[in-house]
DNA sequence: GCTGTTCATCGACGTTCGTCGATATCCATC
DNA sequence: GATGGATATCGACGAACGTCGATGAACAGC
């Protein structure tokens, strides 16, 4: 008996360079959704899609990405300034901010050669609903 | 320059069975730290250790299972009344119910023959810390 | 002490994931 | 349109993970 729980699926979309060559890519949706798993029962599917999320956080190389993204003065950050400070090469970088994107946690914004990438706030905040008590 | 950065170090230990034979988890610590993501800044031994954190999330038959507990009528729930809803083995519910242990995500407390997982709510909002803006 | 029950551990298997070198694509500039 | 730089994709490899059957350890009741 649970009033609150709604459909957790892949609708949204992330629309790369929204010029020409646009790149759209199939992101988790959580909008109202997000009921705190703490108070709202929890069926399979919501629960993989919940997981699926989770997992784009669960990994060292990714956190810091979000977060040299979010700290970054302007809000946002060049990819090309992402590759040095985690140590990684530089298709490695490419694939985990594609997770990172594909999670919806991300944006990017290709601007002539240079791609910059701005955390989305509400996906985070979404997330932290999850966790709370409701 | 963070001056609100701090260790996040494995201390803490989760005892389950205070009597005889009693197990001893060791589990995350992220006490006095979980700077917020989105406001300090993350070396990579934190985003390594905060990676662990949400890799326990990051897994639905988990997710279910911390669900179940939560909202449990009495708070706790027994491990014989976690494995049916999920759907696995009982092996494997054992396996994740550990991983939950050792995360800090869940208390266990043995009672006889049977034991009782419950959620501990501090270790989750510390989560929603680090996710949220500071 | 034997039996049945509950839960954890072990060992093995298939799958997923992180990683990187090589390569492809896109774009600005000459 | 050829060149060089920035980013994404591909293919391959090893490590980590989820899963389960079999087994072990702890405990209650007879």
């Amino acid at each position: 008996m649970s009033i609150e729980v709604c459909q957790y699926r892949r609708v949204s979309k992330s629309v790369v360079s929204p010029g020409a060559g646009a790149r759209v890519l199939e992101v988790l949706d959580l909008a109202d959704c997000c009921s705190p798993i703490r108070r709202v029962e929890l069926d399979a599917d919501q629960a993989a899609t919940l997981a699926e999320a989770f997992k784009a956080l669960a990994d060292p190389v990714r956190l810091q990405l979000l977060n040299l993204i979010a700290t970054s003065e302007t809000g946002e950050a060049c990819a090309c300034d992402l590759v040095d400070p985690v140590g990684k090469s530089q298709p490695t970088v490419s694939h985990h901010l594609k997770v990172l994107r594909e999670a919806g946690l991300v944006d990017a914004d290709k601007r002539g050669t240079w791609v910059w990438y701005s955390v989305v706030p509400s996906r985070l905040d979404e997330l932290r609903r999850v966790l709370g008590r409701g």
